[in-house]
DNA sequence: TTAATTTATTTGTAGTACATATTAATTCGA
DNA sequence: TCGAATTAATATGTACTACAAATAAATTAA
């Protein structure tokens, strides 16, 4: 079954069985890593190497003489760490993005689902701090203000997450156009007004229309993307 | 700026730093353990720590005696890892479970954007295999097939690798009802009609009440979501 | 020239020792 | 007796050393 496994990916599979299977909950303190690693059977170097990657994917917190306890693992804990290395190739930044545009339309159902007034009330502030100003850079972050206040209203956490993690990433790797605002066919009064009294199916091509200049630009934005074949993923147990 | 990381963390960060500043490309062998250590301060130990860090989210690959060698960063690598571990919160599943219903909805752009006459082949091999059979299971094998072909066929990499992984949770986590295929309101003909010759828009739309069972669904898949606040995040540089 | 064998090198693993931080216990003073 | 300060105990963090295992490179044999 398993491959050509090193021995501190084995042992963290171990670990994260021994978890389950000991039935330890989140909060919860594992063994002191010299228990640990004589219950497992390796040294505490290769122990310590397991509870170093699971640390990384946010399943466990170790403290000084406190030991290690079990932490929600946060999905996007190792994805931060690759979007702020800045070794992202081409090809990952813009499928990032391409992602980031179907959310956007696809998150329709869920924002009038979990809509609220403080949300529209927010959006709504926005609104009104755009029409006050003609600063160039104010506007950009007034708009990413108002689509991440639409992530934050789909009610998904995980997802909001990640959109604060795109955020960073596009505003150094995809700067706008100096005409974006301009050019924009379905402002974003209209679509808090959609939000108000429309359909979610309204939302979607509403939204779609307003990020039209984005659809339009990433040919530029990511130019010539190699068109590499996807290949069936082998599934692995 | 750097609060209280373990050395092998700060470690972490210099080398990502270290390759860029050096120039290293994919493919690349960094220096040996030893001499890295050396260059960086610290011992061995901590380096392989930090390496052992770098490789569960897919940044280096080592191998006896040939060395460490840059690889492209798999940004779902570690992702596989917390998902396959069985240890995620409803939450998050259900977080991601409607990310994937809010992705189907949303590709439709690059699917009529990258749309090729094998795709169509293939969906159109799989309707006809789904008129032959009547058997449960079966039929939700084909249909996963059929959405794991649009995903193939939205041309996104990083959105396939995506799916896949959801695909294998979802088996396990959220069994379908046995009488999904009779309440379905849209079929997958009509899907790969307006593929065809429709519209993107339309496509959103019929996508939308294809999944109408999904949606309805979810209240009795991840009952009683603990509606918590999201907080805002605190941006890190 | 090619195949087989040996050598050298580099990662993988183990053990030990000590530094450091933090909790727990103990002492001292009011 | 209570509380603050000090001390002791303990678990993680880091370093060093040694050797095992794998494999690329060099050497030898056919």
């Amino acid at each position: 079954m398993q491959k050509d496994l090193t021995l501190a990916e084995q042992i963290e599979r171990k670990i994260l069985k021994y978890i389950s299977e000991k039935g330890y909950q989140l909060g919860d303190s594992l063994p002191k890593e010299n228990e640990l690693a004589e219950t497992l059977g390796v040294s505490r170097v290769v122990l310590r190497e397991a509870l170093s990657r699971l640390r990384i994917l946010g399943f466990i917190e170790t403290k000084r003489k406190r030991g290690t306890v079990l932490t929600s693992p946060n999905i996007f804990y190792g994805f931060k760490t690759i979007l702020s290395s800045g070794t992202l190739d081409k090809d990952s930044l813009k499928d990032l993005y391409e992602v980031r545009l179907m959310l956007e339309i696809g998150m329709a159902d869920f924002l009038f689902l979990h809509k609220e007034e403080r949300h529209l009330n927010e959006l709504q502030r926005i609104i009104e701090e755009e029409n006050m100003t003609v600063d160039s850079e104010q506007l950009t972050k007034l708009d990413i203000r108002f689509h991440s206040t639409l992530y934050k209203m789909s009610g998904n956490k995980s997802l909001y997450a990640f959109q604060n993690l795109l955020n960073t990433l596009f505003a150094t790797y995809a700067p706008r156009r100096k005409d974006w605002k301009v050019k924009q066919i379905i402002s974003h009064e209209s679509l808090l007004e959609i939000l108000k009294c429309g359909t979610a199916d309204a939302f979607r091509t509403a939204m779609r229309l307003h990020l039209n200049t984005r659809f339009e630009n990433m040919g530029t934005l990511f130019p010539e993307k190699a068109v590499k074949e996807i290949t069936e993923d082998e599934e692995e147990a």
